[in-house]
Formats: structure tokens, C-alpha cells, sequence
DNA sequence: TTTCAACTCCCCAGAAACAGCGAGGGCGGA
DNA sequence: TCCGCCCTCGCTGTTTCTGGGGAGTTGAAA
């Protein structure tokens, strides 16, 4: 793998890119920079409703969104729980699903080394980019260790676009929470009943489900629970 | 202000950190690396609590957390809803308290300028890092302009190494669940009822009910709501 | 000044969730 | 082979949550 990469060229093509198709050139631009098999931006979404680009094949694609593998991926699984960049062989690869989604994957041609960065936007957004290689451990280590950073200021910049590119997942900017209610939100999803929560924040229990209430319009919500999971995956409580 | 700056020193540095406290010292070694006024890591918890390190006065950051200067201060709400690094100029100071907010830092030293970049982490973990000086729009625009991109990177670091140095907020492991309870819990935190659910899954809403008894147990939760909300937290399900 | 959002309190009835009991078939690892 | 986990289904009763009303205060923004 060549290491002549000129990031700063990089970064400006992608600040300067205006439109979604680009950023999928810039995959392929930035596979042929740094010699590997693959580049993918992979934003994952809600109701596992995705999006992204990169230089894997359609057909391994339209598998991994037609079967929902995102489900059992563990690059996701293991991104989601870290904020470190990972390689891919230090994820949990002991489940079945597990080893049977890496064979699949290995035959639609995603290598055998791989090398993720997850990244948070707001709102809960989240995605990974992803380095795919075709080679020995020593190999991949050294690709990884030298290219990290770059790697992970790519990933910032395609995020950045992505975002841009895709105001329509915005409007999901909910108006924030009162106190108030991100009090009652959080108290609930540590799990006390209404009844706790209402002693605790010390009203009555029929101001708190006012509270609930508001949040539940607020987040769009159907019910408490569906409520304190959009409050925590936009951010807006912390448990 | 000189930008004689070896990024990757400091970024070497940084790794090389194992204790809180060489954190501080390495604010102050890149606020003279920078030659700035001020350089401020911050970790916002929205239950309050907070905890960070940089180059403000004492005296200021305590008056900032005694008088919960955190929910109103419009670095932190326009960080929390955006990707980008921004500019302290570009947040929205209208309201009477952001004004009054801004009065008081820079009596205690604040700089005029400021230029502030969100970090998230797993679990909704939100932080800023926050360059901030005092000169005319031109100057700064300029250093931010030259820097942006080696700030991000240094955040990126500093966060890490706050999340190592925080192993209490890391997410706890529990036993995974079973695809079932996995299909369970996602479609609860979907905001689906449990007749809902069942019937999606195509299972009667006893047989449901086990899945949920399950997982809750597994994850030692009080109850469904408690459930979703830690299999959402362990990154056990995404919604 | 007026308006608006936030915070607080109250009643009631129906829907939903919880808790505890039990049972059987299948599949994979020790 | 046996043990353990996963998947599936059933019953009964209690507790909790939800949704529909209405009403008053405060404080900050327009």
C-alpha cells in the first residue's frame, strides 16, 4: 500500500463537494489514495432506515440492507459502544450470526482486515467509516497505525457533508426539553415508576405526567417508553 | 500568535497521558503551544454534573458550575446541535441571560473570541473543546481558519483519554440478548404497544411478554421501560 | 403589556403492563 | 447424553399507565 497521500487535498475535495454523488467518488478516489480494497461511509439509522457510499459491491450491499444485517453486524455493534477507532479483529466474532455475516462477507469480496471509525452527530446521529483491506495482520497494523489520524479527520469531513447533505433527517430537531421534564425522562429510564419519579422530583404524580406528557409531544413519541428512547438517542438524557 | 505547532508531539503526548491531572498540564502546554489565552476541555453531563480541565481562572469555573452556568450558556446549546466546530460569534446570543452570560466571562477572563468543538461519545457522552482568545474578528478568523483541523484531531484525543480516565460511565457489560428479545426491545423503543409487537412478530403477546421478562432480567432492569432503555444505552439495540 | 412557555394541582375510566404460576419442543455445547 | 438456553403458548388477578377534561401562578420574551 502506498503511502503518498496528500491529505489536505482530501479534506478540501470533500469540503468542497456539493452534492451526494460526489462523496461517492471521493470513496473511490480515496480507495485508489491509499491502495485498499475499500472505503465506505455507512451512516446507520433509526428504523434501520440507512444510508451511505462506498466502493462495496451493490449486489453485498443490497444483501446487507435486504437482510437487515446491520442487526447482527458487529463492526456496528462494537462501534456503537466505543468512540475509539477499532479494528475489525477486535471485535466479538464469537456469536454464529456473527461468523456467518464475516463468511458472507468475505465471499461478496469485503476483506479480510478492516478498520472502523464511529462518528456522533447530533440528535443521536451516528455512522461509521470504514477502511476494508485484503491482507496479513502486520500488514493491516502498520496501514492502521500510520493512517489512523487521517483517517479519522476523513471521517469527520464525510460526516460533516453527509450531514449537510441530508437535511431532511433534521427536522427531527425536536424542541428541547424542559428541566423539567428531562428530570421525569431520565428518573424513567432508570427505571422508577411514576410514583417514584413523582416523589422524587417531589410533585405530584399528576404534574409529572404532565411532564410526560409534553416530552411524549414533544419527541413525537407514542407512549413513555418510546419516549425516553428518543430522548436518549437524540441526546437529551444521559443514563 | 505563533503556529510553530508539532501536532504530532502533542498528539503523542496526549496518548502517553495516564492520570487526570497531566491532562491539565497539557492545556496548558498547548494554550503556550497555540498562544492563546485559554484552552478548555469540557465534559457536559445534562444530569449536571460536569468535569473537565483548561487554562480558565479558578474562580470562574467554579462561579460556572455553582450557578449552573451550563444551561445557559450558548456554546454548550449550539455545540449540542451542531457537528461542525463553531465559532463563538455564530451562536445565537439574543437572549437577555446569554448576554449577561457572556458579560461575566469575559470579567473573568474569557477571552472575546472563542471557537468550540462537540465531541460525542457512546451513551449520549457529549464534550467541548474550546479554544478561546482575545483579538479581532480578522485575527481569529485567520488562526481558526489555519487550525480547525489539527483542534479536531486534539479533541478527538482528549476525549479518549476522558473516557479511559472515566471507566465508571463506560457501559457495563451484561449477557447478551437473544435475536428475540433483541426484535423485543427494539420494537418497544420503536414505540410500539406489546399487542403491537406481538403481532409484528408474528407471536402471541404471551410469548412476548417472556422475551420482555427475559431481557429485563438479563439486563437487571425495574421494569420495560428500564429495559429499553439500558439495551439502548449497552448499545444492545439501535433505534 | 400581553403573550407564551413552564410549573403546579385535581378527578375519572379504560387500556395496558406487571407478576406469578405452569408446559412442551428444539438446538447446541460439555 | 444431559444440561441449559431459546422459542412457543396458556391462565388469573393486581398495579400502573394513558387520555380526556379544567385551572391557577410565575417569569421571561416580544
Amino acid at each position: 500500500m502506498v503511502n503518498t497521500v496528500n491529505l489536505n487535498q482530501i479534506l478540501e475535495d470533500l469540503d468542497a463537494t456539493s452534492a451526494l454523488e460526489e462523496l461517492q467518488g471521493i470513496t473511490e478516489a480515496l480507495r485508489d489514495a491509499f491502495s485498499v480494497d475499500h472505503i465506505v461511509y455507512h451512516w446507520v439509522d433509526s428504523a434501520g432506515d440507512q444510508y451511505g457510499c462506498g466502493t462495496y459491491s451493490d449486489e453485498w450491499r443490497d444483501r446487507y440492507l435486504e437482510l437487515n444485517y446491520h442487526r447482527i453486524d458487529p463492526v456496528i455493534a462494537g462501534c456503537f459502544q466505543r468512540f475509539h477507532p477499532v479494528d475489525w479483529k477486535r471485535l466479538d466474532w464469537s456469536s454464529k450470526a456473527s461468523r456467518h455475516f464475516f463468511g458472507e462477507a468475505l465471499k461478496y469480496g469485503v476483506g479480510n482486515q478492516g478498520f472502523s471509525i464511529p462518528i456522533r452527530g447530533p440528535n443521536g446521529q451516528f455512522a461509521l467509516f470504514t477502511v476494508s483491506h485484503n491482507c496479513d495482520d502486520a500488514t493491516w497494523e502498520a496501514f492502521t497505525e500510520e493512517h489512523s489520524r487521517d483517517l479519522i479527520l476523513i471521517a469527520h469531513y464525510f460526516n460533516r457533508k453527509a450531514l449537510e447533505f441530508e437535511p431532511n433527517r433534521q427536522p427531527e430537531q425536536s424542541r428541547a426539553l424542559s428541566p423539567r421534564e428531562v428530570d421525569a425522562m431520565t428518573l424513567l429510564a432508570m427505571g422508577y415508576s411514576r410514583a417514584q419519579v413523582a416523589e422524587t422530583l417531589s410533585i405530584s404524580e399528576h404534574t409529572l405526567r404532565v411532564y410526560i406528557e409534553s416530552a411524549r409531544f414533544k419527541l413525537g413519541a407514542l407512549n413513555t417508553t418510546h419516549a425516553v428512547a428518543r430522548a436518549m438517542s437524540r441526546g437529551l438524557i444521559v443514563v
